[in-house]
DNA sequence: GAGAGATACATAAAGCATTCATATAAATAT
DNA sequence: ATATTTATATGAATGCTTTATGTATCTCTC
C-alpha cells in the first residue's frame, strides 16, 4: 500500500467518487499512475470502477465497503496515536493547542491552496 | 533527489558525520539502500565518504561545502514559504500560534521518540 | 592464539511505484 | 464533416527500494 493508494483512498472517503484523471491531479501523480493504481485497488477490493452515464469515456473510482472500513480504521488508528501524543502533555499545553486549532486549521486551508495553486 | 535523499542530508546537517547504518535505521530504509544512496549523493558532490581509523569497517558520511549549501537553501525555501502563509493569518491567529509554539515542540519531540521507539 | 559469531558495508538481482510515450475512443469546437 | 481536445488504457523506461549474498573486520569465548 503505497502512500499515493492510501492518500487516494482518502480522498474518495472525503470527497466520494472521482475520474481517474481528477485522482491524478489531486494526488499530483500521473493519469496512467493513477489507472495502474486503481486497478491494483480494484483488484483489492477496496475501489470499484464505474461507468458514466453522461460521459462514455469517463471511469468513476468509488469506495467499496472493504475500502471505506480500511480508511476509516487507518484513520482512527492515526487519530488514537495523537490522542496517546496529546495524553503526555500538561493542561496548559493541551489548553494552548485548542487555542491555536482555529490558527492551524487557517494554515492548513492556506497550504493547500498553495499547492493546488501550484499544481496549476 | 528523493525524499530519502533530502532527509539524509538534513539528518547530515543538524547530526553530523553519521555512520552508513546509523543513516539506513534513522531514514527508515536498508543499509544497502543507504550504501547505494550515499554513492550517488558522493557522485553529486553533496557528501563525501570517510574512513574511521579506530574501526576500518565503517564509513564515515559527511556532508562537503556544497551539501550544506544545499540543506541551507532548501531550508531556507521552506521557511520563506511558511512565513509566507504565516503572513496571511490575523494577528489574533499568530498570536494562538506562538503561545502554542512550546506544545507542538513538546508533540514533536513526542512523536520524535515514538518513531525511534517503533523502529527498534 | 584460534575459531566462532557478530557487525559494517558493498554488490547484484528483483520488486514496486512512477513517468514518458503512445494509442484508442469519445466529446467539443469550428 | 473535420479538426482539436479530453479521458483513459497500455507498454516501455526509470528511479528508488528491498532481498539475497559476499567480503572484511571486530569481538567474544575457549
Amino acid at each position: 500500500m503505497s502512500i499515493t493508494s492510501a492518500a487516494t483512498l482518502a480522498t474518495l472517503d472525503r470527497s466520494g467518487p472521482r475520474r481517474i484523471t481528477d485522482l491524478a491531479v489531486i494526488e499530483g501523480v500521473t493519469q496512467p499512475a493513477m489507472t495502474v493504481l486503481v486497478r491494483v485497488m480494484e483488484e483489492s477490493g477496496l475501489v470499484e470502477r464505474r461507468g458514466d452515464a453522461s460521459d462514455k469515456r469517463v471511469t468513476l473510482v468509488c469506495l467499496t465497503k472493504a475500502g471505506t472500513s480500511y480508511v476509516q480504521t487507518r484513520h482512527q488508528t492515526g487519530v488514537d496515536a495523537f490522542a496517546r501524543l496529546i495524553d503526555e502533555l500538561t493542561d496548559d499545553e493541551v489548553e494552548a493547542l485548542v487555542a491555536a486549532l482555529p490558527a492551524l486549521a487557517h494554515l492548513a486551508e492556506l497550504e493547500s491552496q498553495d499547492q493546488e495553486g501550484s499544481k496549476r
